[in-house]
DNA sequence: CGCGATTTGTGCACGCCTTCACAAGCGCCT
DNA sequence: AGGCGCTTGTGAAGGCGTGCACAAATCGCG
């Protein structure tokens, strides 16, 4: 533990980095922590104080030596001989991914899916908070979802005024998204979650990331599809050569 | 163009597959099919014929050399000098996602997510059809949603000898995801999308997709965390210029 | 009929990520 | 205190994916 690496001091920097906080973690390790952080907060529920990486490896569903470097890259916290402790991993994982502030969050498109995810429990105990609901829908405006007021689409500027809004949600159909992308960034939100199937397109600053569930089914139905014409196949070698576990986001 | 090449030489590396009808596809393509098959829908209803690797990299937001290599890669059905014929395109990577055949899918856990799946459009129109919704409440067994009874979980094993279940969609909260894997995987169940927050245990020919709707946040969070830590570096914001860069997508 | 414009298909190099294997470090037991 | 076993952290190797750059192929036109 000690110092914390992030501190502008630190000395060594491996890269020529001048000032910025974060070494220059992987894009793969970043879309894994996560993981371990859910991990991590099982594990700790179940009174463990320590854990090895073997350990969490199992309950994050990675292979150990990946885990290990992963967290390696963001200055390690481990104990030769016992492994890592719990609570100080859980701590420093939440703050490399900003999550000791709890980030506001807007929907926009409160139809069948953005309905469920205004609800969504775990958005709330992750450490975001639905700080706005928003739709183009008048017939809409006004609802109240889960404690919140649906507002109209062209509130959002206003709204945006008045909470600092992180990440915009968006769960509108398809042919409303890069309208609401654009809003959206120039309401100032510099992240954005897009569950419309479409290609948006942003300004360099903003990040998008995209969940499409159907796009989900079609990988599956792929390896359905593979599979069955592979059960025409003599036995040989069953299958272990398949079956894992993808988690989205390539 | 010409046909398939299976037997690819390749130095032994493709294990000789008599039948199956594919190559080795990479998975990066894998994922990304479903991309491209939506854009070219998009294009098809927009009256054209045929596009080229360019035009339809842009559309579904990619390089058009990595588009171009994706193609050829399941035989490519383009022309040099005119591009790709769209409905014969389409027809291709619909053969290959197995989305030929329209498969049938159950969802269990009809809880607030839950019930949203039940009703995306996406699925019915994208090559899936939803036969079953499950839930173990049974308070929620006989509630009637978009068209479908909801039968308490222990009724799976039956359905599933009556419909062939290709894909389960577990929407459960995360301390009954294994029991229903599990329960999925004795029907028979091959392909799993899964949207509770933890590690599904299967078998190896068994295949899972997760979808963890928290996580997505938290990789945008870091970003976002990076960024405020930036702001202290040149770069000012370029407004909604020419804007026009990619997606996260790793 | 040939030429130029256009676009596909792909060889190649580069960089990222994964995985192995092992030295270094740490705690515990004797 | 010293040795032993366990676990981390990491160097190195290999594999995979990406993107460039270009040859091959095709169409349209003079």
């Amino acid at each position: 533990m000690s110092q914390q690496r992030h501190g502008s001091t630190s000395g060594g920097s491996d890269r020529a980095n001048a000032v910025p906080a974060f070494p220059d973690l992987p894009e793969a390790t970043i879309a894994r922590l996560p993981e371990y952080l859910r991990a991590l907060h099982n594990l700790g529920e179940g009174g463990a104080d320590t854990i090895s990486s073997e350990g969490l490896a199992a309950a994050a569903g990675v292979n150990s030596a990946k885990l290990r470097k992963d967290l390696s890259h963001l200055g390690s916290y481990g104990t030769r001989g016992v492994g890592y402790d719990i609570a100080l991993l859980i701590e420093q994982i939440e703050y490399v991914l900003g999550l000791d502030q709890r980030r506001a969050v807007c929907l926009v498109g409160v139809g069948n899916l953005g309905h469920a995810l205004a609800g969504y429990d775990g958005f709330a105990s992750r450490g975001f908070k639905i700080v706005a609901l928003f739709d183009a829908d008048p017939s809409k405006v006004g609802e109240r979802i889960h404690g919140l007021i649906v507002r109209h689409i062209d509130e959002l500027p206003q709204v945006a005024v008045e909470e600092t809004i992180a990440i915009g949600v968006i769960a509108t159909p398809a042919g409303a998204a890069q309208a609401v992308a654009d809003e959206l960034v120039a309401a100032g939100v510099t992240s954005i979650l897009n569950f419309a199937p479409c290609v948006l397109s942003v300004p360099a600053n903003v990040d998008v990331r995209k969940v499409d569930l159907a796009i989900e089914l079609q990988i599956l139905s792929f390896h359905e599809h593979r599979k069955a014409s592979l059960t025409a196949l003599p036995g040989g070698r069953s299958a272990t050569g398949a079956g894992n576990q993808e988690a989205v986001g390539s």
